[in-house]
DNA sequence: CTACTTTCTCAAGTGAACTTGAGGTCAAGA
DNA sequence: TCTTGACCTCAAGTTCACTTGAGAAAGTAG
């Protein structure tokens, strides 16, 4: 594959050892547009270097619950067709960086609230706030989910 | 209801109603055995109390991440049939626990890693551990995932 | 008893995130 | 040139976690 090498690009199968993603996993983001890969001549995607840090990021974000939508917002800070420069990049970690703190947020207080759950005793109690959201849950209907907030969603800093 | 409250039994809608759940999710987790409700003598559910417990530590087990075969799994350390007592609870909730920690160590290290790149500015560098797992990922083949171990799974204490 | 609400079962549908398969093309090596 | 392997498209299938819908029975209120 000289033509793409010489330009520094790479084939699917390339981008796919490097990243450790099946083939058809990057064709399928490439449909869906997370990441957006020139062609050759006869047709076959080639990619940047650079989008195989793109692919890392939608790797690590799924990790963390980010859904392919969540992520794809994130992403359109990135410009597409040029290489992301360390500003690009450094924009995007920032809103990552507030999305994890959250979720770490998140994670303690339930932690420090089971530990006094499992301290008390209360477990097994009624007046357990953790496996009792009576309070909340029968407040607002047949609603959705209680006790730990949702976090993730939109959020462009 | 007078049958099935003299013995403190409640019926699916109320169980809905407590914890904010759809009854045709209830319905779902007592086929898929998460729950195992007992059945009136017209074939309807009936619940204990200490099922809300169950349902509410299903619903922020799944918050966490975890799939419902994980949650069978822990759940399954809890008597079906018996209200669970305050030793067993708290055997589950260690277990439950120690994932936690896991969780959030696992957040922890990867924002700090986070933090030293946009520090650094590596973000946008080959040399960057976070974004260029090629290490790992071009070793083992197309294998599955990288960098972000994956917790979860089994795991009883 | 009638009317109404709640619950029942069972089958099928949903959305997210991919994978698999069929059938065809492109490009490098023997 | 022929073959082989990587790649292409498009449609359909898969798993998870449910929801929706149809049709029927149970239980309650008047």
């Amino acid at each position: 594959m000289p033509d793409a090498h010489s330009k520094g690009l790479l084939s699917i199968g390339e981008v796919a050892a490097r990243t450790g993603l099946a083939v058809s996993a990057i064709r399928y983001y490439d449909d869906e547009g997370l990441i957006s890969a020139r062609r050759s001549s006869g047709g076959k995607r080639l990619f940047l270097r650079s989008d195989i840090r793109r692919l890392s990021f939608i790797l690590i974000a799924q990790q963390l619950g980010f859904s392919l939508e969540d992520i794809r917002v994130q992403l359109r800070q990135l410009p597409l067709e040029r290489t992301p420069t360390k500003r690009d990049w450094e924009k995007i970690s920032r809103g990552f960086r507030a999305h994890l703190d959250a979720r770490i947020g998140m994670l303690e207080r339930l932690r420090d609230r089971l530990d006094g759950c499992i301290g008390c005793g209360c477990l097994s109690l009624d007046a357990c706030k953790l496996y009792n959201p009576e309070d909340r849950a029968g407040a607002s209907g047949t609603g959705p989910r209680l006790v730990v907030e949702k976090s993730v969603a939109a959020g462009n800093e």
